[in-house]
RNA sequence: GGAGGGGUGGCAGAGCGGUCGAAUGCGGCGGUCUCGAAAACCGUUUCGGGCCGUUAGGUCCGACGAGGGUUCAAAUCCCUCCCCCUCCGCCA
């Protein structure tokens, strides 16, 4: 949630800020919903005071007293209706972006920052990973419906050495390793953001009143909610690994050949907590590591800066790195890294006290490190004439074998 | 799954219809004392929100696991839910 303090006091600039996300009439709305509430709470509270008292009141007293209770749940009763709307405008007003994401409203307005590496020439017809790797979406869907994929044999343990790759790498840089919980709270879900806003994607088990987490930042991010943390330590930096479910219920008919875009997928993840003024060069550092594992593993890649209309609730700047797909000719989204600022953390209640001892919320980000995608661009880009692909040295020490099988399993 | 106990301030722990945002102890912070420190003593120490004020601050309202109810008045009485602890059973 924004800071409506902050915004009060400077709306003209919130309102152009949100307009570029196209929040400005909910922004208005808002803002009118809070002026109400404000009309009506000083009356309320001067009832309020009114029918304090100490002792045992007179017949007198009595009888003024059941007036005020009167006039009190009348205005009780408005206050609470307007509360709700207030409430529910704050939820869905999105935290306003920051200067530097470009204007625009879809991924074509994203702005390219930069390519690395050199698409290969292969030299033949690419084959996708359905054709290189052991992966069985035929089972998967007989089991568990479409876009349920199982990983056998050589790939099963190129997937997990990518994992692995992945969180040694970050602990080198000071990470903390995380196993989270997948199946959190409904408030950890609107704490970080995903409720009410994405209530489509995801899994809810109705029964337990839980929900799948589509990431570990769930679970990471709703991991010191309501608490108060010290300054000193600051930054907390978590490397989580986890399984991902996503109902991807807008995206029928895209993407729906093998495991690019499935159910059910594995990631590590990043996940920071910071001081205010330090979140803008956590995010770049965030990106940097991205960056860092795509590169040491060769794929080419190519980062680009989300527009500020494409940008989820949350986030206020967003990169995207995106690897080279041979079969599909372009590049596509394998990372993403987003600084939410105080967003999340208002919402998820995680502040910090300085050194003067005022409470205020932290920062947070969020970036991924690998996921399943990672693996199906290592698939097409080292692929061989004879079906095969090569396998990334560095993934070897993590139990990759050097060639992956061709065809499947 | 069964039986019992409990959720109050940073921690421990009283209070069990009004004078209680809350005794007391510990801890924290400031001070006195001291060459310095310890001890002792004095003071201070929750959070959220509204209004007033340029600031310092003032003032009022709310919060005793969460939500509802009774009452002029609820930490205190009633209901529902959540969480924690102990024992037994079950599973790993």
């Amino acid at each position: 949630m924004i800071d409506i303090r902050a915004a009060r006091a400077d709306p003209d600039a919130w309102r152009a800020a949100l307009a570029r996300k196209g929040a400005a009439e909910e922004f208005d709305a808002l803002l009118e919903a809070d002026r109400e509430r404000r009309a009506l709470l000083p009356r309320i509270e001067e009832l309020r005071a009114r029918q304090k008292l100490k002792g045992k009141p007179t017949p007198e007293q009595l009888k003024e007293l059941k007036s005020v209770k009167a006039e009190l749940q009348a205005l009780e009763a408005e206050l609470e209706q307007v509360e709700a709307r207030f409430q529910e405008l704050l939820d869905i007003v999105p935290n306003p972006p920051d200067p530097s994401a470009p204007d625009g409203f879809t991924e074509e307005d994203a702005v390219e920052l930069k390519r690395v590496g050199e698409p290969q020439e292969l030299g033949f017809d690419p084959r996708d990973h359905l054709e290189l790797g052991q992966i069985d979406m035929e089972r998967g869907a007989k089991v568990s419906g479409a876009r349920f994929a199982y990983r056998l044999g050589e790939t099963a343990l190129t997937e997990l050495a990518l994992y692995r790759f992945a969180l040694d790498r970050l602990v080198g840089k000071g990470f903390t390793p995380v196993l989270p919980p997948v199946l959190v709270l409904e408030k950890a879900m609107y704490g970080t953001g995903f409720l009410p806003t994405d209530e489509v994607n995801l899994y809810r088990i109705e029964r337990d009143e839980l929900y799948l987490t589509g990431t570990s930042e769930v679970a990471l991010a709703a991991m010191h909610m309501e608490e108060k943390l010290a300054a000193d330590e600051l930054p907390l930096r978590y490397a989580g690994y986890s399984t991902c479910f996503r109902r991807e219920a807008g995206a029928a008919g895209k993407d729906t050949r093998g495991m690019f875009r499935v159910h059910q997928f594995d990631k590590v993840e990043m996940f920071v907590f910071c001081l205010p003024e330090h979140s803008r060069e956590e995010h770049d550092r965030l990106l940097a590591i991205e960056e860092e594992l795509v590169g040491e593993l060769g794929i080419p890649y190519r980062v680009v800066n989300i527009a500020a209309g494409d940008l989820g609730a949350s986030a206020v700047k967003k990169y995207d790195l995106e690897a080279w797909f041979p079969t599909q000719q372009r590049y596509r989204e394998i990372t993403s890294t987003s600084n939410t600022t105080d967003y999340q953390a208002r919402r998820l209640d995680v502040r910090f006290r300085r050194e003067d001892g005022g409470l205020e919320p932290v920062h947070t980000l969020n970036g991924t490190a690998v996921t399943a995608r990672v693996l199906l661009a290592i698939m097409e880009n080292f692929q061989d004439e004879g079906g095969t692909y090569s396998i990334p040295s560095v993934l070897e020490e993590f139990g990759a074998l050097r060639k992956g099988a061709a065809g499947p399993g």
